[in-house]
RNA sequence: GGCGAGUUGGCGGAGUGGUUACGCAGCGGAUUGCAAAUCCGUGUACACCGGUUCGAUUCCGGUACUCGCCUCCA
């Protein structure tokens, strides 16, 4: 059995994974709030854990794991959305939800084997928080529950940080009905508007933190081997989830693995609405850069390190899968995969190393003049599937019926200029498609086209 | 204020106690109607100051700088 390395947050060091029940390996990851377009951060750590879940997949067999990822829909950001927008809250959720698959899919993520709504986990949330206030680990206050902090005596254990110190923070709400400041809330009064639920302390709805506990509890089990999220969410939501679920289920012990992966910044500068740069999933497909060049950027940078998405990361990728999808062209994928990527992925997921395997591979494939075996190019294109690299949309994938007939008509005139060594009719058809963003790859007896970011099918009307 | 991360050749970016990362760009060459693409060759870098060591970019301590989280945000 391939031996897999993980960085353990909680222990802070690299630990080699060993499930629980390696016939079930069970993964959560925290998802979206659904308000909103996903935008590239969230895209990152959806991308780092979508390639665990096919390293696991490919070590403990296909139908051997369970990754899950939740979708929060039910949030103050979601009532405000809908507020604004006249639609209804599950209007908003619903078409969110469609938005992210359609990006996620186009990034070249799988779907991940459970996808649970918060709001379908209701009544597990309800009985989990009872079940606090039983152990003496919650109370209700003036329609509120809240966890107190003070009966878990692990409370910071993942952030390192002590009780005493966060108070010092002093950037909590601090409300009458709270014990300690730190106390966070599992539940609270919804009035008329907003949705809510019967619950034994009253009409409300719950604090975000439940959600994942619960829906973790219900799908996974008290303990299972994985939780992974973005750094920003160790505080306090994963240091909430662990004193939420061990408190409930002392014997559990929840999650053995926590992973987080880094932030992602643009061109230098952190991603924010007031400067200018940020931008979602959608907004870069928009702009022609096809989901798998997203998906090379985002993978391209370890995910334990800060990443800076800049115009000429995507350059660089665009220029290496058009190489690969070159070199792989007609092959076929076989399910032998090459060690050293498997092995590099399964240091901490080095996933550089495993880029590193791949472009040896390609060398040796265009050194054989590209006729070499089936076997070879197969494997060579199952290892960038392992990467879910071919798996997100293409370049060329993006074209119209119409642009592509007009593509071939261009290309068939360029082939004919040259044979008939019409050198400046050849070049005026060439430089217009260059102009055009369509990068020309000219051969002996054929002409291969790859459609670059600055694609603009205006331009080949006019030729 | 609290917690934490990082500083690698022109750029991006892995990794290691002693031997070439890799990619891109550049340079030289091959090929080519011209380009592009492709192929061959080519680069000896690890912030600074100490310490440990036969030997450190790689371990330990300190300095400087950068960055992130702690606040809705992955």
């Amino acid at each position: 059995m391939t031996e897999i390395k993980l960085y353990n947050t909680k222990t802070r060091s690299k630990e080699v994974f060993a499930p629980i029940d390696p016939d079930n390996v069970r993964m959560y990851v925290c998802g979206p709030t659904v308000y909103d377009r996903a935008h590239v951060g969230n895209a990152r750590a959806e991308v780092v854990f979508d390639v665990l879940f096919r390293l696991l997949r490919h070590v403990y067999g296909h139908y051997g794991v369970h990754y899950v990822r939740n979708f929060t829909d039910v949030d103050d950001k979601i009532n405000a959305k809908a507020a604004e927008t006249g639609q209804s809250i599950r209007d908003v959720t619903d078409e969110t939800i469609d938005w992210y698959h359609q990006d996620m899919t186009a990034i070249g993520n799988l779907r991940p084997t459970h996808e649970p709504r918060a709001t379908q986990y209701i009544p597990q949330m309800v009985k989990m928080i009872a079940d606090l206030i039983d152990k003496g680990h919650a109370y209700a206050a003036e329609g509120h529950v809240l966890f107190d902090v003070n009966s878990y005596a692990d409370y910071g254990a993942l952030s390192g940080r002590k009780l005493a110190d966060m108070r010092a923070g002093a950037r909590v709400e601090i409300a009458d009905y709270k014990r300690d400041p730190m106390d966070f809330v599992l539940w609270k009064p919804s009035s008329g508007d907003q949705p809510g639920w019967e619950s034994p302390w009253g009409f409300g709805r719950p604090g975000w933190h439940i959600e994942c506990s619960a829906m973790a509890l219900d799908l996974l089990g008290e303990s299972f081997d994985i939780h992974g999220g973005g750094l920003d969410l160790q505080f306090p939501h994963h240091e909430n989830e662990i004193a939420q679920s061990c408190c409930a289920n002392p014997s559990g012990g929840f999650a053995n693995i926590w992973m987080h992966n880094e932030m992602l910044q643009v061109e230098g500068k952190k991603m924010s609405k007031s400067l200018g740069n940020f931008f979602t999933v959608r907004d870069l497909l928009d702009q022609g850069i096809a989901g798998e060049v997203i998906r090379f950027v985002l993978l391209s940078t370890h995910y334990r390190s800060p990443m800076d998405w800049t115009a000429q990361k995507v350059k660089h990728a665009e220029a290496t899968l058009r190489h690969w999808h070159e070199l792989a062209k007609d092959a076929q994928t076989s399910g032998n995969i090459d060690q050293g990527v498997v092995d590099a992925l399964t240091q901490d997921m080095n996933i550089s190393g495993a880029m590193t395997r791949l472009h040896e591979m390609a060398k040796e494939i265009a050194n054989d003049g590209g006729k070499n075996c089936p076997i070879q190019r197969g494997m060579f294109l199952s290892s960038i599937n392992l990467l879910g690299l071919f798996d997100g949309t293409r370049a060329d994938q993006v074209l119209s019926g119409d642009t592509n007939t007009k593509l071939e008509q261009l290309i068939a005139q360029l082939m004919a200029a040259r044979a008939a060594k019409d050198w400046e009719e050849a070049d005026r058809l060439k430089s217009g498609m260059v102009a055009a963003g369509v990068k020309l790859m000219v051969g002996k007896d054929s002409v291969i086209p790859e459609i670059t970011s600055n694609f603009d099918p205006a331009k080949l009307e006019v030729l």
